[in-house]
DNA sequence: TTTAATTAATCAAACGTATGATTAATTATT
DNA sequence: AATAATTAATCATACGTTTGATTAATTAAA
C-alpha cells in the first residue's frame, strides 16, 4: 500500500512547516501518521532522505504544471505581466512547501540538504533575473540594482509564507488559512500589488 | 566575571544565527565559549531563558541608540525617507540576531518565545505602518496595499538578513560578511534601492 | 489447483547516542 | 570565613536508527 508513503510525506511536509526539521522529531511523524516508527526508515531510509524525496516530490510535480515560461513574446513588460501571476500560483499551490525550503535555506547546517535546497528555489530565481536583465538591456526598465529588485520580490512572497499563524494574525490582521476562498484573496491581492510594486520601480516614467 | 555571560550571549547569537535554536546544543555553545555546560544553567537557568535574555540583550541596546522616531515633521515622505536609513542601521548593526528573529518566528512552536520575538518584530513594523497610513490619508501616498507594502519592505530586509552564506554566494553573487566596509558598501545600496522602491511606488505621478 | 517459496509491508522492542538539566564537590574571590 | 564561580559527574528523557519477528500478498512449482 505505496499511498502511505505518500501520507507520510504530506504529514512530514505540514509538521515541518509548523515546526521546522529539527523540531519535528520522526516519532511525531509518525504518530501523526498513525504508523509506526519505522515506516519512516522502510520508505526512505532516513530523516533527512525523507526530507530530500519531499523536496524531490514537490518540485516535479511543480514542474509538471509550470511549463517552460512563456516566451512567446520579447516584451520584458509583458513577460513580467505574465510570470507574476504564474509564480503566485506556484506559491499558493504549495505554501508549506515553500515555507519550509524557505526556512531551511536561512540555516548553515547539513550541507547536502542546503545544496538541495538552493538548485530548487534558484530555479525560479533565475527566470525573474532573466526578465529583468533584459528589460534594463532593452532600455524598457530602469537602471534598477537588479539583485535588490530581485530580493525585494522574492522576500514579499518569503514574508507572507513564512509567518507563522500568530504573526500573520497581528501584523495582517487577516487569518492566512488554508481554506480556499482566503487563498483566491490572497492571490488576488498578492499579484496585484506585486505587479503595482514592480512596475511602478521598472518603468520609465512618462 | 561577568563578562562570561556576554560571551555566552554573542556565541549563541552566533551559533543560533548559523544552525537555529533546536539545532544549537547547550554543549556546542559551552564548548565553542570555552566554558563547562553548567555555565549556562548558572547564569540564564535554561536554553530558553539564554533566547530570551538575548533578546532582551539585544533589543535594549537597540532602542538606546534609535530614541523616538523623528516626529520633528509630519510630511509622511519625510518621514519615510528619515525612517528607512534608520532601521537599515538597525539591522545591519545585528544582522545575526535578526536573522534569529526571523527565522525562529516563521515557526508554530514554543508559544512563549514567540510572544517575545512577535513583539519584539511588531515594535519596529508599526513604526511604519503609521507613515504608510498617515500619508495615505493625506492624500500624499497612493491608495496603495498598506499591509502587502510593509510585507514587501520588511521582507526585503528579511530575505537579505536570512540568507546563508551560500545562498548569497549564488543568488547575488556578492559575499554577505561580517567586514566593515563590505557592510558599508550593502548598507548604501539598500537605502537607495528601498527609497526608491517605495517612493516610486507610493507617490502619485505627475 | 493446490502447495511451496518468495517478496513486501508492518510491528514492537531495543540500540547507542545526544540532549537539557541538576547535583555535589571544588576552586577563586571578597 | 563566607560567598561567588567553576567543574566533573550524573540523571532522565528524547532522539534517529536498526533489528528480528510476523503477517499479508504475490509468484513459482508441483
Amino acid at each position: 500500500m505505496q499511498n502511505r508513503r505518500r501520507a507520510l510525506l504530506d504529514k512530514a511536509e505540514f509538521l515541518f512547516a509548523e515546526h521546522g526539521f529539527e523540531g519535528t522529531s520522526i516519532r511525531d511523524l509518525a504518530k501523526e501518521a498513525g504508523m509506526n516508527l519505522a515506516m519512516i526508515s522502510y520508505y526512505f531510509g532516513s530523516k533527512e532522505k525523507l526530507f530530500e524525496a519531499l523536496v524531490e516530490d514537490r518540485s516535479s510535480s511543480l514542474l509538471e504544471k509550470v511549463k517552460a515560461p512563456n516566451e512567446s513574446t520579447s516584451d520584458p513588460v509583458q513577460r513580467l505581466a505574465a510570470l507574476v501571476p504564474s509564480l503566485v500560483d506556484r506559491w499558493l499551490a504549495n505554501p508549506r512547501f515553500y515555507r519550509i525550503l524557505y526556512r531551511e535555506a536561512s540555516l548553515n547546517s547539513r550541507p547536502e540538504l542546503q545544496r538541495i535546497i538552493a538548485d530548487t528555489l534558484l530555479r525560479q530565481v533565475n527566470e525573474f533575473r532573466k526578465i529583468l536583465q533584459d528589460g534594463v538591456e532593452q532600455g524598457r526598465f530602469r537602471e534598477v540594482d537588479i539583485d535588490l529588485t530581485m530580493v525585494t520580490f522574492y522576500g514579499t512572497i518569503t514574508q507572507l509564507l513564512s509567518a507563522s499563524p500568530q504573526m500573520h494574525q497581528r501584523m495582517l490582521g487577516r487569518r492566512w488559512g488554508d481554506d480556499v476562498s482566503e487563498m483566491a484573496h490572497w492571490r488576488n491581492r498578492l499579484v496585484d500589488h506585486l505587479l503595482q510594486v514592480m512596475q511602478a520601480h521598472l518603468l520609465t516614467r512618462a
